[in-house]
DNA sequence: CTGAAAGCGCTTACAG
DNA sequence: CTGAAAGCGCTTACAG
């Protein structure tokens, strides 16, 4: 059996409470006392026991993360900033890929709220109606998604998007094509708005395809839908898609980046490495990742604290080589 | 607060061990009480304390996951397959990412010991002197790397590298390049005596670069030193270092898939979709993944058994457009 | 089938 | 500065 706190009050000849406080560090204890209460637990290969600890203190140091698709290369770099800055804060992070399915992201949420001390959901999938629930377990951080009445890191699409269509619109495309995300996402939502904006208010023609899940295959099928029609410019809901779209439309013998230019969502590290490099507006999930964790451990700290904070993060275009001027009709 | 046990054996005006056993359902309990107790829980909104429930039962039906990197697409599919297979057997998988660093493994492993039932540690990069360490925090299993006393599944490389080098071979390439992984990756040093093996044995002259991290940019500093030599077929020690090698060589006017034949290790989701498509060695990450739930949960259940168990996977070459007949000299 | 009691390993007022 | 005691919310022999 592991050794406990008892085991090493016995072998120092003093109570529980006094190792206790030794060794969390933050009480008045004699110095010789606490040095010498310190060797001996070292000595004795004293771990403290976590869940212990949790019941009493009620923290137990550990956030959980919850996101929709680790293979979504989106999320690794928010996953990463999350890790990082929690680590810097002095929390370890608990992570959990609900792999798309919505419903899983209020049970893995309610099974990891109990044993972390905040919660951070990114891009929840979760049916509008389902939300409060999830909202009322607090502290808790909602990412790429506006919840009501609950703590969230925003990202604002539309300047990015706005951006990008002018790009195009001065490269001299007059017909711009969405390939939408999936059906009932927020950000698809939001990216599909700036976009019908944007080429609203440029005078450009706006085609639309999709829902697509946000997969290289999607993208695949995007292209043969594409190319079926009098298109010379597309922007995808990200850049997954984007990257589907590119392989296929090269396959069948389009040159990207001259009869088509492609733009991507996400600028993930993938963009600046495909053939051509892939156009993308930059969306700071680093940026997001660390400020979910500031917000998470502020309400874990001032639980009572409301209205809750929403932060606005922005986005912009990073131009590659899969844009280029249209080609003459 | 949250409604306990307690509030609930009160509302029934019943004990708490009668509810305590009529919740968790393996005892024997009226049926009627048992029908009470559970509808009085429903309507309180009664959710039992885990942290409580694993002090005292010593069991958390979670299982902790340690992997490098969740950013290189080889993990994803281990980490879904863990997590389908854990959720099959009413587990929940807590991932960590360690981002490389050998000396977070530990760690983190420490602090999720306590808090799991069991650990699946995949590709370990903890040098060799601490693995005895790692390896004590039973129950574990390791992933992808063999290691003595501990129960692991690994991946045999050298069949797939066989089938790689004589697929080579049959194309007409008298040279080959095998760009090595990380220096002290298990997996390399399998991957380099294989590929030393099949070149001996087919009489083919082998050229080595590297050490390279797995990531695309390595790649892209690999294809400046494989075009400086007179190299017409690559061997990879990963998906993302051949991506990256395909397209700088690509950006340098050099055809893959005709001028020069790159293969990658991983069969990563991303290599069907390169451009060309990528020829890689398929690595069965998912029955790992799915192996190491079962071992791990067979260890949680049989602590002492020994020897602990190893499993040995194979791999096998997928054809694609990236490999080609060496061009005329 | 049900209850009273002890205990899991720690933390934290409360005294001194 | 230190100790005794209570308690976190549950589970589990032990009786009955």
């Amino acid at each position: 059996m592991a050794v406990t706190l008892a085991d090493v009050a016995r072998a120092v000849g003093m109570s529980a409470s006094t190792v206790s406080r030794a060794l969390s560090g933050t009480e008045k204890v004699n110095d010789a006392t606490r040095e010498k209460i310190r060797r001996v637990a070292q000595e004795m290969g004293y771990e403290p026991n976590q869940v212990a600890r949790s019941l009493t203190s009620g923290r137990s140091d550990l956030i959980g993360l919850i996101v929709p698709d680790i293979a979504n290369p989106f999320f690794p770099p928010i996953i990463k900033a999350v890790q990082s800055r929690a680590s810097a804060r002095g929390k370890t992070v608990l992570i959990s890929d609900v792999d798309e399915h919505p419903a899983d992201e209020i049970q893995r949420a309610r099974v990891m709220r109990k044993r972390v001390d905040g919660l951070i959901v990114v891009s929840p999938r979760t049916p509008v109606e389902s939300l409060p629930e999830l909202a009322a377990l607090q502290p808790i951080v909602f990412v790429n998604r506006k919840v009501d009445g609950a703590a969230s890191v925003i990202i604002e699409a539309s300047e990015g998007i706005q951006e990008a269509v002018e790009h195009l619109a001065s490269l001299g495309h007059k017909r711009i094509c969405y390939l939408n995300g999936p059906r009932r996402s927020w950000s698809n939502s939001q990216r599909q708005a700036a976009m019908r904006a944007a080429c609203a208010e440029l005078n450009l023609e706006l085609v639309e395809f999709g829902p697509f899940e946000p997969q290289i295959q999607a993208g695949v099928r995007a292209a043969d839908l594409v190319h079926s029609r009098d298109i010379t410019a597309v922007i995808a809901y990200d850049d997954m898609i984007a990257m589907g779209l590119m392989a296929r439309l090269t396959e069948r013998g389009v040159r990207v980046g001259s009869d088509i230019s492609v733009i991507g969502i996400d600028d993930s590290p993938m963009s600046g490495m495909a053939y051509p490099t892939l156009t993308s507006i930059h969306v700071p999930g680093t940026r997001a990742g660390a400020t979910a964790v500031d917000l998470v451990l502020d309400l874990v700290d001032h639980p009572d604290d409301a209205p809750k904070p929403v932060v606005q993060l922005e986005t912009r275009l990073i131009i590659r080589g899969s844009t280029a001027p249209a080609p003459a009709p």
